[in-house]
DNA sequence: TTAATTCACTTGCAAATTACAAGCTATCTG
DNA sequence: CAGATAGCTTGTAATTTGCAAGTGAATTAA
């Protein structure tokens, strides 16, 4: 959902605002991953349609840009964008809130 | 989507990656809005089934609580609790994000 | 005190998105 | 030349979303 003229917030979301982009731009900015095969290993099992689908549409949302590898033309390179490096605190911030509160759902065998 | 046992920016994505989630949370935490009405009205339209549903999921991971209104008592109240409040510093940063990067996106006569 | 209105939903259904598995094509390696 | 590998694409089913209409309890208006 492309949300335009609105609250930058609502604007924000109409581009990440979903499971998976942000996952995707974590393992790139983050985790420092490259290849299709690298984001496709992470814990969180995204499926091989859906990462293409994410990639490309951060593709055009100039999120990631996208070459091949020289020294191996089967395989591409991403690389994100300096609008993408600007999500860092976003990040950050996410990371802060979720360890946070989330680390301890669900804990068992807690000490009394 | 439920993530359990991973990394803190996934287990946030869980609850909150969606479209609709840090809309409603926006709403009920920086433009004060209390009522399902007030929450419809939003400028980004969600329909009344998603709305209801958000709530309900929002309500269940602790974000929202629901009190019925003294004076009307067919009124309900959402507020927004410490570990809602505690996602203002990642609202403020996609506000930032948005504003930085979205506000540009289809603009019509610029000045050349 | 009855009728209309309001609030917070719920229901039905079509459309879009997601998930899972399998297959495909170009490239590379042995 | 025979696999193996990287990055997808396709098919199909399940889930989620979007839209319109309807419901029931509480409130207000006549």
């Amino acid at each position: 959902m492309k949300r335009k003229n609105c609250c930058p917030i609502a604007q924000a979301l109409g581009v990440l605002g979903d499971k998976w982009s942000l996952i995707v731009l974590r393992d790139v900015i983050f985790g420092k991953k490259r290849h299709f095969n690298d984001l496709l290993a992470s814990p969180e099992k995204i499926s091989t349609n859906i990462l293409a689908n994410r990639l490309k549409t951060l593709q055009e949302e100039s999120l990631l840009c996208c070459c091949v590898d020289a020294e191996n033309r089967r395989s591409k390179i991403y690389t994100p964008t300096e609008k993408a490096q600007d999500l860092v605190p976003v990040l950050v911030e996410l990371y802060k809130w979720g360890e946070k509160y989330n680390d301890e759902v669900d804990k068992v065998d807690k000490p009394s």
